[in-house]
DNA sequence: ATACCGACCTTTTTT
DNA sequence: AGGTCGGTAT
């Protein structure tokens, strides 16, 4: 949900239910099937396309002109895919098969959802705001949920959870059952909840061996009491917001039922991300019986799944024609983002994936001028940083906009060393996804404060602030109320204004509390009666939270100051102070100045959906990309989805794509050599381009490398050394066939890397293929050798061009023999 | 209550 | 290596 606030109040019955009969010739007919007038307009259509029509290509048009029915529609990188969801809901509207109301539009990002709402006000002309079931699963389902509360025990203002708040419950709960909290860590515990609600299990569901994995054998009554307790605090966590829906579909037909008429047309977006239970809540919606239409239409692209880790089944967007019999499947490739190299790239390189819908994406707008997708080699993550700089400052001397680049890495830890460069250099960067807005302590603090005079049951907020500022309510204090008011099963905030008419509390400790006890009551009242801002703003004086920053000499303070006034600033936007907190508990992000010309710099994962005219995307080496990680745990499919995020990194670029891999990176404080990326190897030569060394960073000595003797011995080298870089070299005047767009059955033989060593042949025309076939290593188990990092050592091993050996100082490390020189 | 020290962890991230 | 968190010691 976004910043509307026609969402507030929540119970209120829609409106939508009060044009229940058809009031224009427009409307739509009940019960299925369309009116006449419907009908006369959608064959007038048929003759005179209206505007919004108009420039679509014959796929878009049919996606959007498929109205009826199962659809899906698999939307390659930048083919439009917005476009053609919007384009249908529009054309819903125009051709009055529905009122606003009665379509059903799911995004996974309040980004998406603000950006459709955005663009649907621009082919309709402002009437989105009728629109109340567009949104992410999340705040649709809040939206549900509050209106049908009571049926899974909550009521309608019940309290939404953040991560936190459900790891401090956990822990809480760890302890009540006299656990060790050291042992079985609540973090821990908080997620494997989540991995149980991504799939749709309730306590009573979860498998065995997970319930016994957790807090000797007790995982199954720990998960039942976090539940019963959130119940008890009348509140939920994210992913109740999916179950509670799901449940109540399930336990009550009528009400499904309703739904089933209500949402005449669904629209899903980015459905290769759905998790199991997105699934089951789609589905329950969108399976109808055999008299109500399944118009449910999913848009997606299996190639951009990135979120396997976090639950999401790729399966659900390859199963959608046996979910829906009958479904039409749409594909769009038709791209219209970037030049036909970095499709090219991109496509040779997803198409070594197995389990593919299979896609190629071509593009008509083609032009000599085109940049190849360009790889640079760098020695290590300094260098590399040092250098994207140097070509940024370049570009923009050749007059681009900051605002048109960016840097895409694959762990966050990357980011830092640009940070670094590009505050010496003086250049504007924006860290995108970076700590949140709403997750400062000042900012929870704050928001517990509201939290609790809204709803006076919420004893996490409670217990966050009865001593923040210092009341010297201490520990005992707090510990005495929470058993007192756990007894008698009330609520802290009630308990404690029963405890203090008792003698059990010191008198200190007695008046304080009774000060707190006034406050809350004093500002309930007020909640009714006065503006929000003006409430909040005077809880925050009045409970002495902001003298204590004032009072506070750390560095900090100011700043913290300063973020209490950007949150009262922004809660001007809001109706009440309870849509406010609602929209912060579902939208964590607080939106950027996108005045600045800056640089951005974000993960991989957080640019899926975003294009930049140059894309750099650096660290390409085995074992941070992919990451070491994913191909432990996810063994193939994880490899998969390490490639699909390289996809994803390639086709954000427009014009110009750099990829960098360094040979020596500090990984966990200690540098390590590494090797080039597998996804070097399957990148199609003729779309890629090798950087000579002198342009990028010419003339830049860094002890040895580029010019020590043993390159200047191989017959292969220029000044770069890395066996990637040569196989590379020594291929590009092979791989004359060019094999872009070939389908992905066109792979021939694969050995898996992991499990077997290297690899002999992948995919005709690629890059490299044969690393050890085609350089024999000019040493031998024994030699003594020489490493720039790690100085002198023997060879212990040798595989292909990859050798073990024992450093005197350093110990063991697998390097490449370009990296070493006879000592 | 505060300060200091040691242990631990370190992919990706939404809601 | 470095930052954070939690526990202990003052």
């Amino acid at each position: 949900m976004t910043n509307s606030f026609d969402d507030i109040p929540f119970f209120d019955e829609e409106p939508e239910h009060a044009p229940r009969k058809p009031t224009a010739a427009a409307a739509p007919a009940a019960g299925g099937g369309l009116g006449i007038a419907a009908r006369a307009m959608a064959a007038r259509d048929q003759s005179r396309a209206p505007d919004y029509l108009s420039g679509l290509n014959p796929e878009q048009r049919e996606a959007v002109e498929s109205i009826e029915g199962p659809v899906l529609v698999l939307a390659g990188a930048g083919t439009g895919k917005t476009r053609v969801l919007t384009t249908r809901i529009a054309h819903i509207l125009a051709t009055g098969r529905a009122f606003p109301s009665q379509i059903l539009a799911v995004t996974f990002t309040n980004k998406a959802a603000r950006e459709m709402k955005e663009r649907i006000g621009v082919l309709v002309g402002g009437a989105v705001e009728g629109m109340p079931w567009l949104g992410t699963f999340h705040s649709i389902g809040v939206k549900l949920l509050r209106r049908h509360a009571e049926l899974v025990g909550l009521r309608s203002d019940f309290t939404i959870l953040d991560t936190d708040d459900v790891i401090r419950l956990i822990k809480q709960l760890i302890q009540a059952e006299g656990l060790d909290d050291k042992r079985w860590p609540a973090r821990q515990f908080a997620g494997m909840i989540d991995t149980w609600k991504n799939k749709g299990l309730t306590p009573k569901d979860i498998p065995e061996g997970d319930a016994r994995a957790f807090a000797n054998g007790k995982g199954r009554e720990l998960y039942a009491a976090y539940q019963a307790r959130l119940k008890s605090l009348n509140a939920c966590d994210f992913g109740d917001l999916l179950l509670h829906p799901i449940d109540i579909f399930r336990r009550y037909g009528d009400i499904l039922k309703d739904y089933h008429q209500k949402f005449r047309y669904m629209l899903v977006d980015e459905y290769q991300d759905t998790n199991t239970a997105q699934y089951m809540w789609l589905r329950l919606l969108a399976q109808r019986p055999k008299d109500v239409p399944q118009n449910v239409c999913c848009v997606g692209d299996d190639d951009q799944s990135i979120y396997g880790w976090r639950g999401a089944e790729v399966d659900n967007i390859l199963r959608f024609e046996k979910d829906f019999p009958g479904a039409k499947v749409i594909r769009l490739e038709r791209n219209y983002r970037s030049t036909e190299h970095i499709l090219g790239a991109a496509g040779h390189l997803i198409a070594h994936n197995e389990g593919r819908l299979g896609k190629t994406l071509f593009t008509e707008r083609t032009s000599p001028d085109d940049e190849k997708v360009i790889v640079h080699a760098a020695w290590d993550s300094e260098e590399e940083a040092r250098a994207v700089g140097e070509e940024i400052e370049q570009l923009q001397r050749n007059k681009h906009n900051l605002n048109d680049m960016a840097i895409l890495v694959r762990a966050s830890f990357q980011m830092r060393e640009f940070e670094d460069r590009f505050v010496t250099l003086g250049l504007n960067y924006r860290v995108v996804g970076g700590p949140r807005f709403y997750e400062r302590l000042e900012i929870r603090d704050a928001m517990a404060y509201f939290r609790l005079v809204c709803q006076p049951a919420d004893d996490l907020a409670f217990e966050r602030i009865v001593n923040t500022p210092k009341r010297g309510l201490g520990d005992t204090t707090i510990r005495t109320l929470h058993d007192y008011a756990r007894a008698r099963d009330v609520p802290m905030l009630a308990g404690a204004a029963d405890l203090i008419e008792t003698d059990e509390l010191k008198p200190k400790a007695r008046k304080a509390l009774f000060d707190v006890i006034q406050s809350f009551k004093r500002w309930s009242e007020l909640l009714e009666t006065t503006p929000h801002t003006e409430l909040a703003e005077q809880i925050l004086e009045e409970s002495g939270y902001t003298d204590m920053w004032k009072n506070d000499k750390s560095a900090e303070a100011p700043g913290r100051l300063e973020n209490l006034k950007e949150l009262i600033r922004s809660m001007e936007a809001f109706e009440s102070m309870r849509g406010f907190l609602e929209h912060v508990s579902l939208v964590m992000d607080a939106e950027q100045n996108e005045d600045m010309d800056a640089v951005s710099i974000m993960t991989l994962h957080s640019a899926k959906g975003l294009e930049f005219e140059t894309v750099f995307l650096p660290g390409w080496e085995e074992g941070l990309f992919p990451h070491q990680r994913a191909l432990d745990e996810g063994g193939r499919s994880g490899l998969e989805e390490e490639r699909r995020l390289a996809y994803v990194g390639i086709t954000r670029a427009k014009r110009r794509c750099h990829i960098w891999f360094v040979s020596n990176r500090r990984i966990h404080g200690l540098w390590q050599s590494t090797m080039p990326s597998r996804f070097l190897d399957e990148l199609p030569a003729a779309h890629v381009d090798v950087a000579e060394s002198e342009s990028s960073y010419g003339g830049y000595g860094r002890g040895g490398y580029g010019q020590s003797r043993f390159d200047r011995a191989d017959p292969f080298a220029n000044s770069y050394s890395t066996p990637g870089w040569k196989r590379a070299q020594a291929n590009k005047t092979d791989a004359t066939r060019d094999n872009w767009g070939s389908r992905s059955g066109h792979a021939v033989e694969r050995i898996g890397y992991g499990e077997s060593g290297p690899r002999t042949k992948t995919i005709d025309g690629e890059l490299v293929a044969k690393s050890v076939a085609s350089t024999p290593s000019k040493f031998s188990v024994g030699d003594r050798v020489f490493h720039i990092k790690f100085g002198n050592g023997n060879v212990s091993s040798i595989e292909g061009n990859k050798l073990t050996i024992d450093f005197d100082k350093a110990g063991q490390k697998r390097v490449l023999d370009g990296f070493v020189e006879k000592a």
